[in-house]
RNA sequence: UGGGAUGUGGCCAAGUGGUAAGGCAUCGCCCUUUGGAGGCGACAUUCGCAGGUUCGAAUCCUGCCAUCCCAGCCA
């Protein structure tokens, strides 16, 4: 442990370990798993479990395993569990050789329920689901019990194996713990274990036709895998005396896992519902799972995050039980201090406005030396061309601009970056008054951008030579959610209403030639403006950039403020 | 009106009886060849509320209030 990590004051699922390991629990043994369902893709809300799970075991010198829940062929399919596996490698972790699936345990989990039947602790029972729910009670009314519920433990045993040989209907049988009809606890009302499913399974064929509930599978396969502490979110803590029961059943070893739950992540202007992620990629808001405005790992991603951002976000975030939701511009924080770093700088003109530079020689072209990264000098340094007629950024021209606009306006000087100081001399317009270009005239004195009379000039433009640039289209991404909480909607309006129509912009940018060759997933500032990554469809010929996020602009507040 | 949980600044979050860490956001100032980055400073007399115990309470006790979760053969 570093000095750093050991000052951190430790979390409650921390001290719970380190108390499990100074009482000689499990053998002081640390083992997690993170255990998705295979039914969708994995989100930044997946991410602070991964990180949790994995990170934990790390810690402590322990294991975590990967599992997919995949009790529900219903809703589970293939496609997601390769993407999983991605995202996870992606964020940096590894489950080594301990990739497994709940559908492995199909018949040690059949065993158990023998066990339970035998144990007379469950029941085949016939009432429909209708019957069960109506039967069920409320969280104030016992339920009533079932007419099966006595049933005997042979004709148990031999209607169990008939559910399985797939003898019966779906729905017609269904296996029960019994339990206490009348708890508080609604999952303790004699819950179901096995439900039957004439479905195929991704895994397992059409080997199974009863599939276990949750319950059943899920604290039982940490049982199997040894694991020591399975964390999951605060919805399931009302299903821990179940996870209990249920190992008190089968349990015959001093070793036993313990559930814990923590606060699922929420962040402010997004949706983490896999159900509404899953409607917006197949009601087409979004061009996909990965389309970079999508909260998915596979989103951030193409957005242009990077691993080491998002893990710095999970650690920053902290856990907790209360719920929580956190403000966007925390994870925005995490990936530019991230990028910020070691991300080369570029300059792009998005919104191109042409200066025409009348005592720069006509037809000469310069090579001048731009910083790769003033944070980082062992990044180097570059060559830029510039010659007489270049961009700046429309905004960065005003013609009747107020004081505290440090930038161009006629009569005013300006350090165009690494170049030269420029005096813009006249604007020029067309006939409906529209600037069409502008006039300046250069220091020759300045090049490099240095003053050497020690004059100053307040502002510093990007820039890039107009003869040389080269053109690539460049996606404005922005949050996908106007409001902070995208689930408030008007009267009759679902979460899709709150959806930004601005949320990507599609324009033509203008940029230095050097970036011909940029590759998929490299990422750049664009000095000024803000980070870009190169979009996986990129290509030599049409090359296309992301905005992961913008640079953080304080003249944007001061002009917003007036 | 049952049960389970949670309440510390705008958002997170430490704190576990000795007098409110830290981060994000916000606001100043400094610095700057990115209005970026960086630096410095400001930002809870108070911990959901009300009582009580104590020399001393965010921490202990009592009562109340608020919010979230639970009535799938989903996970």
């Amino acid at each position: 442990m570093t000095e750093n990590t050991k000052k951190k004051s430790l979390h409650f699922i921390q001290s719970i370990i380190e108390e499990d390991i100074r009482n000689n629990k499990n053998n002081s043994k640390v083992h997690t798993r993170f255990p998705p369902e295979p039914n969708g893709y994995l989100h930044i809300g997946h991410a602070k479990s991964i990180c949790l799970n994995f990170g934990l075991a790390k810690q402590y010198n322990g294991l975590c395993n990967l599992r997919f829940d995949d009790t529900n062929p219903v809703k589970e399919d293939v496609e997601y569990v390769d993407s999983i596996q991605e995202d996870i490698k992606w964020l940096g972790f590894d489950w080594e050789d301990r990739k497994y699936f709940a559908s492995d345990y199909f018949e040690k989990l059949y065993e158990f329920a023998i066990i339970l039947i035998k144990k007379g602790k469950a029941y085949v029972c016939e009432m429909s689901a209708d019957e069960i729910s109506a039967n069920r009670g409320t969280p104030t009314q016992p339920g009533k019990k079932s007419p099966w519920r006595n049933r005997p433990v042979e004709e148990n045993l031999n209607l169990f194996e008939r559910m399985r040989k797939g003898e019966f209907e779906e729905g017609k049988y269904v296996l029960r713990a019994k339990i206490d009809m009348a708890s508080p606890n609604m999952h303790m009302r004699d819950p179901a274990v096995y439900r039957i499913r004439n479905i195929e399974h991704h895994r397992t064929g059409n080997k199974w036709c009863i599939y276990p509930m949750y319950d059943w599978a899920h604290g039982l396969s940490d049982y199997i895998e040894k694991i020591t502490h399975s964390l999951c979110t605060l919805e399931f803590e009302v299903h821990r005396p179940l996870y209990d029961w249920f190992l008190d059943q089968v349990i015959d070893t001093e070793y036993r896992p313990r559930q814990i739950e923590f606060a699922r992540l929420n962040l402010s202007f997004t949706i983490m519902s896999k159900r509404k992620l899953l409607k917006l990629v197949e009601e087409k808001y979004v061009d996909g799972w990965d389309d970079p405005r999508m909260p998915t790992i596979s989103g951030y991603r193409r957005r242009g995050y990077t691993p080491e951002s998002i893990r710095k976000f999970a650690d920053k975030i902290g856990v907790a039980k209360r719920d929580n939701v956190i403000d966007v511009a925390l994870l925005e924080h995490s990936i530019r201090e991230d990028l910020n770093k070691k991300v080369k700088r570029t300059m792009a003109v998005l919104n191109p406005l042409k200066i025409v530079i009348d005592n720069y020689p006509e037809g000469q072209t310069e090579e001048l030396e731009a910083i790769n990264n003033p944070e980082d000098e062992s990044m180097g340094t570059r060559m830029i061309p510039f010659s007489k007629t270049i961009y700046i950024e429309k905004e960065d021209f005003m013609e009747n601009a107020p004081k505290k606009f440090f930038r161009l306006a006629p009569g005013r000087e300006v350090r165009l970056r690494y170049a030269y100081f420029i005096t813009c001399t006249k604007v020029v317009k067309d006939e409906n008054g529209n600037i069409t270009e502008l006039r300046a005239s250069y220091d020759p004195a300045s090049k490099g951008g240095k003053s050497p009379d020690g004059r100053k000039v307040k502002g510093t433009l990007h820039w890039v030579s107009a003869h040389e640039a080269i053109k690539a289209e460049i996606r404005l991404y922005d949050r996908l959610f106007l409001n902070e909480n995208p689930e408030v909607a008007e009267e009759g309006k679902d979460f899709t209403s709150n959806i930004n129509p601005h949320s990507l912009e599609k324009i033509t940018g203008y940029l230095e030639p050097g970036l011909q060759n940029a590759q998929p997933e490299s990422k750049y500032q664009f000095e000024r403006i803000g980070y870009f990554c190169v979009d996986k469809d990129s290509t030599k010929e049409h090359l296309i950039f992301n905005r992961t996020i913008t640079l953080r602009d304080s003249w944007a507040k001061i002009d917003k403020k007036k």
